[in-house]
DNA sequence: TTGAAAGCGCTACCAT
DNA sequence: ATGGTAGCGCTTTCAA
């Protein structure tokens, strides 16, 4: 009868790594560093390290030198496949270098925000991602007592807390409208959510507003409904709205590409014809409106770049405070793209 | 001129909050732990805490008390909106109960998640949710050997790590099979990944053979190709290549709806129409399957609810190793369900 | 190249 | 209700 006792068996430490192996604890914290110990002694601390199953416990090591190797990231969505893809370009880099992401979602509330950021910087991070550049004061309070890298990402802020990396969301809402301006469209329609708490959704309909007003398109024809996330159900019951309101309309720019595809497919159960009959652009370039028929007309950010770009950045600023090198202030502008397709 | 020196100035520790409030060190602990101290006493703690700006040190606490207050999450892919949504259940759980999550991404490879599993269990997590049931002897060794909770989702495993939570990925398909088989379609093909590494995907493949030859429907007709995670993409390419090789194939049944959507697309490009031409099948019930024309028979699982499912076993197994209770394996099914729609 | 000692910031435990 | 003491398991620093 085998002895299955269930109480807690604490796992091995390094200090039973290093009795085993027949060296000091220094010595075996030097292998595990990847520093330099001579041939014997690293084939016997390996040794011992596989046959007790040893693994370093990260919070003591945090605790003694000073370095968590966690990097925190926030977004305000984890269902949004935009927002997912800057998590893996972060994590990307994040991995390569060895360290953890620890990961939070906001839900688009900024006290969720604040709430977070409290919670994980406890845990010391090397660095903070953020979404978007519109925090609470708690928010930037708390980030810049705790003098942590931070990089707000999706907005070319102009007074970022540290670093940003980002485009300006306004500016390429308003380039899709003066392309459809430039295709022969006259009276254009924006669909997009109603809460202020969508910043960058808010931006794009800023940006929407500007173009229609500077190319003197005649008052604006603005669908604000639904929450964020964004979701193709939304631009289903918002292109009816729209049309309800302003049945002219020759073409409808959408908050995002999910809420454009909905649309269109609004418009085919109604007997409308996308391009000809109406003009659907999306924004975000997402999967789908690579796929849809018809191919969505939209604006292409670069979500995966921003995440790796973002990593990098912080590992750079993480880097410079562990060395008391200063950290100016600094904005990385990422580029983005009108693509124009087959529904405009 | 302000004295701005860039040198490294240590955050406040427990020891200033207890000298500014008058009182020691466990009694700012007391507070922060939530335990009772006279009202006067909590008064003055959380003043010195606010004026202070203290965020407790996580390591030190997670050292001391021998609990991280981590959950560990690995998943295949972060760009899935299946996983995301399970991703999105554990994490509500988890953020309920005051935790953090460990986000790890394999990629789809075994020895990506082996490596994710030692580097993360440094950290000591309370709970560990895993992806799928098939893991390297190593990755279970290690989890072994940590005692921690495990819990695999999306896959009904019949003999988990310790629990699992999911369903047969086999029997969904094969239950797809039977309802196309019931609305008389004869001639079904499948379309999957060619990779071995996506195991749902294989299952999913398996529960066709069987269903196709259970119902004798002839020699099977599988096309197998490209990578994981499947896009919609996929289903473009692999629909023609199916119907090149099995021109009177009445209907397919595909390994996910991202790939039933990419091939609809297609059958439309080339004048086929769905499901007068042919019947295409989806697999997960995402999004796009709701929305898209004709909108997509599917099957549903419940991703979310398998995430928070998750939590809620990992946090009663936290519950139980901290207490000395035993933790018996246990498996528990989620349901599933054929949603007939237009495109079958 | 290796080792001994000190201590990181907190919580458990036992006093008072 | 509150405080003192003793570590938690590592890394840093200095010495050999």
């Amino acid at each position: 009868m085998s002895n299955d006792t269930t109480q807690p068996i604490t796992p091995p430490r390094m200090a039973d790594v290093a009795e085993l192996a027949g060296v000091s604890k220094m010595t075996v914290s030097r292998v595990l560093a990847g520093k330099s110990v001579s041939q014997k002694t690293l084939q016997r601390v390996l040794e011992a390290i596989d046959s007790l199953g040893y693994v370093p416990d990260a919070s003591a090591g945090t605790l003694s030198s000073g370095h968590s190797e966690f990097i925190v990231a926030l977004v305000p969505s984890l269902m949004s496949s935009n927002f997912a893809d800057t998590i893996r370009g972060l994590n990307d880099v994040v991995r390569e270098n060895g360290l953890c992401l620890l990961l939070g979602d906001t839900g688009y509330q900024p006290d969720q925000e604040a709430l977070l950021v409290r919670t994980l910087l406890r845990h010391r991070p090397e660095g903070v991602m953020l979404t978007g550049s519109s925090h609470l004061e708690i928010t930037r309070k708390l980030l810049r007592q705790a003098e942590v890298p931070v990089v707000e990402t999706w907005d070319a802020s102009s007074d970022p807390i540290e670093q940003s990396v980002g485009f300006c969301n306004a500016e390429a809402a308003a380039a899709m409208v003066r392309h459809l301006h430039a295709r022969g469209y006259q009276r254009i329609g924006f669909i997009g959510g109603a809460s202020a708490l969508d910043v960058r959704g808010q931006q794009r309909r800023t940006g929407y507003l500007q173009a229609v007003s500077s190319l003197a398109l005649g008052a604006p024809r603005l669908m604000e409904y639904g929450e964020s996330p964004i979701t193709m159900s939304h631009g289903g019951e918002s292109i009816g709205r729209l049309l309800d309101k302003w049945p002219d309309t020759d073409a409808v720019m959408c908050v995002s590409d999910l809420s454009a595809f909905g649309a269109i497919m609004q418009c085919h159960r109604r007997g409308l014809k996308v391009p000809d009959d109406i003009a659907i652009a999306g924004f975000g370039d997402f999967e789908v409106s690579r796929f849809c028929t018809p191919t969505i007309t939209t604006v292409a950010v670069a979500p995966y770049a921003m995440g790796r770009r973002a990593g990098e950045m912080l590992l750079v600023s993480a880097k410079n405070r562990r060395e008391g090198v200063p950290r100016p202030k600094q904005v990385c502008v990422t580029g983005y793209q009108v693509l124009q397709r087959e529904s405009t």
